[in-house]
DNA sequence: TCGTTAACGCAACTGGAGTCCCGTTATGAA
DNA sequence: TTCATAACGGGACTCCAGTTGCGTTAACGA
């Protein structure tokens, strides 16, 4: 709210002040990935730390700020995206690695947060947002190269297929609360590959 | 956590018991719609509901608390499913359907706050879940319909079906934050009407 | 190396969410 | 209608998340 000076930590970005940022962004998510968002204080981030709680009330405000920093983290460091050759291998690859994030001890709970966090507080939801923009920039390109292959229709929306394959996962997640196991992952793909070769995905 | 006495509001349902609860129910859901999951305190409710915050925190106890008696009232109010005669639709007004609750002005930030409260609380969690189940018993008959009438393979598991025209548009609402319009509903539809043409739902 | 000051840490403070006590209302059974 | 008591309401109290003030540490330019 104060416009007068800038924010902290963007002056002396170096030493000291990248060691707390980056203790109190592990701290942050373990503490969301066990406890959850609502169940979350500061007070405990900054023991968790070993940081006094002032600098992050001074640094991040309120949790969904904290959460914000967090994801805009999470979406620098991308993740390898494998090349099987065929639109269903690389489709299978993806949906078994959304599937791990989502069913792993830690990240699961850890999305699950970040989610709710978002659908408390606008600053969350737009980090989030470009979190899954890059998620899904990083992998439409196997979906490009089923179309330069011919496996499905030119035309087809890359990110229509890799939301495709995603949502159903989400949807277990968050909404339904039915398994998420590697039958589910599989038909996800399944139901992806056949609309795309149907044209669905086609502009 | 008292074993040896009843919940409130068991013993005597009626007149004012009832009164109350369907008051503090509806402002709840306000309260929720308009504020988000995270900015909710018992008070603000109680204040809407015309009603003393002792009774909320007696019955309740909490806001996950609150928020699954609020389902197990949503989850007993079916909604009525309509029948055009082919799958794609039957489907359709379903997915108008979701489409319609979730971009609501004041349904769509309440299953937001839904959910979000529903990832915090285990109790809140089951009864989100029961909910989801009672829509898609609601909604098989028209999947089982469409096999009858041998528009999809005999064996198509019904719910999976019309899990799958609920997850894109869940999942833009909650993660991605793409655009949630009637082309996203009706791509939807057809993303599973192909796979279930396909046999991708036989089990 | 030195000086300026950004950024941090400690401890005292504050406001409001959640609890408790006790008197009042009105439900449901006799 | 009467009575026992389930359920509600008001208000005081507690406790801790979040704030503030001020002294300390260390980043970074000269």
């Amino acid at each position: 709210m104060n416009e007068s000076s800038s924010e902290p930590g963007t002056v002396r970005p170096g030493g000291r002040t990248a060691r707390v940022r980056e203790a109190v962004l592990r701290a942050a998510g373990d503490a969301l990935a066990e406890d959850g968002f609502d169940r979350l204080d500061l007070a405990e981030i900054a023991r968790r730390a070993e940081v006094g709680k002032t600098t992050l009330y001074r640094r991040w405000g309120t949790v969904p700020g904290l959460v914000a920093d967090m994801l805009g983290e999470m979406a620098a460091d991308s993740l390898p995206r494998t090349e099987t050759g065929s639109l269903d291998g690389d489709l299978t690859a993806f949906a078994r690695l959304v599937l791990g994030t989502l069913t792993d001890t830690r990240q699961g709970p850890l999305f699950k947060a970040l989610i709710a966090a978002a659908t408390c507080d606008e600053q969350t939801a737009t980090a989030l947002h470009r979190f899954y923009r890059v998620r899904l920039d990083e992998w439409a390109p196997c979906v490009e190269a089923a179309v330069t292959r011919g496996e499905i229709p030119a035309g087809t929306d890359p990110h229509e297929v890799i939301r495709a394959v995603s949502a159903p996962l989400y949807y277990r997640l968050l909404a339904s609360g039915d398994p998420l196991d590697e039958a589910a992952a599989d038909r996800a793909v399944l139901v992806a590959v056949a609309a795309a070769k149907a044209g669905v995905f086609v502009a």
